[in-house]
DNA sequence: TGCATGACCAGAC
DNA sequence: CGTCTGGCCATGC
């Protein structure tokens, strides 16, 4: 476990349920530039259920990636759980469920 | 210590 | 749109 991936699992814990982030919302809270970093740290994956890293994805709004179980489809299916609509293996109103850390409320 | 890869991003064609 | 390139930081060997 590296400091890195503590920051990252802690950012992921801040995210509100029925929420959505990206990978590049998490690398300017952590003040890196690096998203590909954070992405090799969430991708490690070390404890899946005790962090929402599938309510994380790429600033396109798509689904990304998922080493969890079940994989892509899973985080999918994990996402419409929480609420966030799927479509076309990409979220509907991705930027209505886009969390921003350090953010009051995107509400709209 | 140095090299190669990655759950990505943004720009160019 | 789809496809390709360069870049960025951390990790593993």
């Amino acid at each position: 476990m590296t400091p890195f991936q503590e920051e990252v699992y802690r950012a992921l814990n801040l995210i509100p349920k029925g929420r959505v982030t990206t990978y590049g919302a998490i690398a300017s809270y952590l003040g890196t530039k690096a998203v590909r970093a954070v992405g090799t740290a969430v991708g490690k994956n070390p404890n899946a259920p005790k962090v929402p890293c599938h309510r994380v994805v790429p600033s396109t709004g798509k689904i990304g990636n998922y080493s969890g179980e079940g994989g892509v489809p899973t985080k999918i299916r994990l996402l419409k759980e929480e609420g966030i609509p799927f479509i076309n293996g990409k979220v509907f109103d991705f930027e209505k469920y886009l969390f921003v850390f350090n953010s009051i409320d995107s509400d709209v």
